[in-house]
DNA sequence: ATTAGGG
DNA sequence: CCCTAAT
């Protein structure tokens, strides 16, 4: 906005033009060392990258996944270097706000700025600056991000509407202006962000706190990247989890680092301080980093969670029983997806957030006085739910006063959801000029990538489904009382291709194979739903074939299965009537077995 | 662990 | 899609 103070950076240009981003960095310039959410790791056998753990998995991921749609970050080390963890003032090191803080912060956020940029442009062109894409498109980043999700907005977004909500602090009170706030005003200023009162006095904490609570940034996403050999990269989720897991046959959808600013400093020079980072190589030279950062300040944790949106759904055990649940957040559907601001700044002492589908329940707990609000995440499966839900729902921690143990499942964050890729379809579709290239391009490999395995598809049956993040969940009572998570992604096109291409191979019954080979790219998409999917395709084919083939191409709710496919599966199937399998056995390996058997194959010359 | 079927 | 029974 008004005069970036000095950077050295090259790229001052681009974020003086975003209001917001400067704004951003006038007020958080401290805060830029948020708490970097690290993803414990070991490497296995083959060089691959495992989580340490289940639990530390699914701790971390509810962590990464809820960041990943943030801003953005990145690092390269470049003028990060220069800056200095600042987030040791929090544990009780002396305060920098005089100029070298100011100033230290300011390339910080700089180099936060010039690497972001560089990660945007990493893949694609380099066009858009953070300015413009991260104000009309949201979505562009990633797919991951998903524009408009719950109460909270993302990134940009989200500043923006913090701090139209408190212009008198964020405008002209950065950091410097809050450091001439007496405790008394800095109480005032507490208040009127988070809507309630605070008895700390320490006057570091509360300034941190607000200029947290104004921000509300200071991180990013960075799902889609990941670092090699120090630098970020940006990766296609779908295409190299695809790759790898062709090679393992694990399968392990995403292998992203989540960077925010403290990376940054890690980077630079506080490596070992609170962190660990642990830099593995894998054989396909994707490095991935982890930290492992213990003890940030809770307050920190707190605020930098009030302000994350969240996409994803919630874990939640016994729904109707815990009454923080604000029925206002997780009400219906609708209401999510299109709400406005909902200043969640004023939000009351205990709340709960959806934040990017991840549900964030804060409460303030009374502890010695102090009202400090404890975070509590839960991470939620990004894939299927392990077992029924309804087991979840049995448990019922006892004892712990921590409402926190509960597992909350959130139904409507899911509605959210639904919301949100009914936006990026329609952005799709739409495609703005700006930000479509980068999506495309995104989606154009994973195609690309995924038809190599198998044949070439023609572009027009492309499609943008691709995507490992969007699920849709909705949730369906249950008989039993119980509530169970529906996921519901739609068949793409492509999908559908590979599928019938998959049969043809390997013949349908080998569903297990043909997930395996065909559909490595789509983690998600069990080999059941492969099987589930053919049976559709087979009823589809001949139920219409013989009336009407048109039938399919007038009908626009659901995707019209092109005739030519339904045409394929129809063949496929007769064929694989007659010759049902080749029956594996040592030979097995050569589905072409025999010379003249009528392999399934047989089918397929055609096409593909 | 996969598959087939029913819901 | 989810769940379950059967291999």
């Amino acid at each position: 906005m008004e005069k970036v103070v000095e950077v050295e950076g090259s790229d001052e240009g681009r974020f003086e033009v975003t209001g917001l981003e400067s704004n951003f960095v006038l007020s958080s310039p401290k805060h830029v060392a948020d708490p970097v959410v690290y993803k414990l790791v070991r490497v296995d056998g083959n060089g691959q990258l495992v989580p340490a753990t289940d639990d530390e998995l699914m701790e971390v991921e509810g962590l990464l996944e809820n960041e990943k749609h943030e801003t953005h970050i990145i690092a390269d080390t470049g003028q990060a270097l220069g800056c200095t963890s600042n987030e040791v003032s929090s544990s009780g090191m002396p305060q920098l706000e005089s100029s070298e803080g100011l100033s230290l912060s300011e390339n910080t956020e700089a180099g936060i700025e010039k690497l972001s940029t560089q990660l945007e442009e990493a893949v694609p062109s380099s066009a858009q600056c953070l300015s413009d894409d991260h104000v009309t498109q949201p979505g562009s980043v990633g797919e991951y991000l998903k524009p408009l999700d719950g109460p909270i907005q993302g990134g940009s977004s989200t500043s923006a509407g913090c701090i139209s909500s408190k212009p008198d602090f964020s405008k002209l009170k950065g950091e410097l202006c809050l450091d001439n706030l007496s405790i008394k005003e800095l109480h005032e200023v507490f208040k009127a962000t988070f809507g309630r009162d605070t008895t700390v006095k320490d006057k570091l904490w509360l300034k941190r706190r607000i200029a947290m609570g104004l921000t509300n940034s200071c991180d990013v996403s960075t799902t889609t990247f990941v670092i090699k050999d120090n630098k970020l990269v940006k990766r296609d989720n779908e295409d190299s989890s695809n790759n790898m897991n062709l090679a393992t046959g694990k399968e392990f959808p995403t292998v992203a680092v989540e960077y925010n600013a403290d990376l940054l400093n890690s980077l630079s020079s506080q490596i070992d301080e609170h962190q660990t980072i642990s830099v593995v190589r894998s054989e396909n030279n994707v490095v991935e980093n982890n930290f492992a950062n213990e003890d940030l300040a809770a307050d920190q944790r707190a605020a930098k969670r009030v302000r994350k949106p969240t996409k994803r759904y919630i874990e939640e055990l016994s729904e109707a029983e815990s009454k923080e649940y604000s029925g206002r957040l997780i009400a219906s559907p609708k209401n999510i997806g299109i709400r406005p601001f909902p200043s969640i700044s004023h939000a009351r002492p205990a709340r709960n957030l959806s934040l990017e589908g991840r549900t964030v329940i804060t409460r303030l707990d009374s502890l010695g006085g102090f009202g400090i609000q404890v975070p509590c995440v839960y991470r939620v499966r990004r894939s299927r739910p392990r077992k029924n839900v309804t087991a979840l729902l049995k448990f019922h921690p006892s004892g712990m006063g921590m409402t926190a143990t509960f597992i909350k499942r959130g139904l409507d964050v899911h509605g959210s959801q639904m919301g949100n890729e009914s936006m990026n379809k329609v952005l799709e579709a739409k495609s703005t000029p700006e930000q479509t290239p980068q999506q495309f391009v995104a989606e154009s490999n994973n195609e690309k990538s995924s038809t190599d395995l198998g044949q070439n598809m023609e572009l027009k049956y492309v499609d943008t489904s691709g995507d490992t993040s969007d699920d849709n969940v909705v949730t369906v009572p249950t008989a039993k009382g119980g509530i169970r998570r529906k996921h519901h992604r739609a068949w793409t096109l492509s999908e559908v291709m590979k599928l019938v291409e998959g049969v043809s191979k390997y013949g349908a019954g080998r569903w297990s194979e043909i997930k395996r080979l065909a559909f490595a790219s789509y983690s998600y998409r069990t080999s059941v739903d492969l099987k589930d999917k053919w049976r559709n395709l087979l009823k589809a084919s001949f139920a219409q074939t013989p009336t009407d083939k048109g039938a399919n191409s007038r009908k626009h709710p659901s995707m019209p299965i092109p005739a030519p496919i339904l045409l394929r599966v129809r063949e496929l199937a007769e064929m694989q009537a007659q010759a049902p399998l080749p029956n594996l056995s040592a030979a097995s390996k050569l589905p072409a077995c025999g010379g003249g058997g009528g392999s399934v194959n047989e089918t397929r010359p055609g096409y593909l």
